[in-house]
DNA sequence: TCCCATAACGAGACTGAGTATCAGATAGGG
DNA sequence: CCCTATCTGATACTCAGTCTCGTTATGGGA
């Protein structure tokens, strides 16, 4: 169960597992395409009245830190969240429906590796990310 | 010379080249690495005292808009920018000492032409960033 | 099971990056 | 040179994100 392992996960990176902390992952993931912090506080404020602000927040950068979730970057400056799977850092975003998936770090570590033998730099993380339309938003 | 081109880039776009426009590219250059607006503004000033707070932001976007600037991400939600070879979008971005180079196009397209394939993705944008260290900041 | 140190929560105040407004200035085409 | 659409800059404003601090609750140890 996915609740259960974000649960593992947070107690794996010395954090406290809270009833509010499985609600904002379990909110994340339900709606399962990238949300911001923003929206998803207001969300969650439907079943969860006394949830606070700050709590949303801080619970994403979490969530982030022990690798279930990951943060984007909008147009218009604004950060926004999407349950991911734990490592996982390369995606293919549709900006028709907002739908998020995820890439093979098999595609990316070659080139990782090609590019740091040929400019000398270690490496320590990478970015990519592909815009697009999905091929369903494509068909419709 | 890179002002030039820079104002025919604006001019291309259809945005009107000012003094302004310039001073905000002859800076970003000059730095040489990733700053964020309002240092960015901070330095103007001190060479162009009237220069305004929105004009450096605007012209920010309007560099980027036209191909000669790139956006980024630093950690705590700050945008940052660098001066970028126009339709370029890939990078290496050293955390100890903030310097961007540039990575060839050639790395990522066929990277992106196989998730297109294998996924059905039509892609339209493609953002590849390396973090580490530079073999300057490794050595010393 | 009970205790308790410590981490997390929540309400609300605060910060500051970024934007909107608008009167005045200016680029640039005719 | 003129005219007008665009840009500038001073200022006010918005709101995403953070901080504070008193309260609550987790989870390890007795
Ligand atoms: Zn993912
Ligand atoms: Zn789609
Ligand atoms: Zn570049
Ligand atoms: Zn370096």
């Amino acid at each position: 169960m996915s609740s259960r392992s974000t649960a593992e996960r947070l107690r794996d990176g010395g954090e406290r597992v809270t009833r509010q902390r499985l609600d904002v992952w379990e909110a994340l993931e339900r709606i399962g395409r990238q949300v911001s912090a923003q929206d998803l506080y207001d969300e969650l404020r439907r079943r969860h009245p006394r949830i606070g602000r700050a709590t949303v927040y801080r619970t994403l950068e979490a969530l982030v830190a022990v690798g279930v979730a990951r943060r984007f970057e909008l147009d218009g400056h604004v950060s926004a969240y999407v349950a991911c799977r734990p490592q996982h850092h390369h995606h293919l975003a549709c900006h028709r429906c907002g739908r998020v998936e995820e890439i093979d770090e098999g595609y990316v570590a070659p080139v990782a590796a090609r590019v740091a033998a040929d400019r000398g730099f270690r490496i320590d993380d990478a970015r990519l990310d592909f815009y697009g339309t999905c091929a369903r938003c494509a068909a419709g």
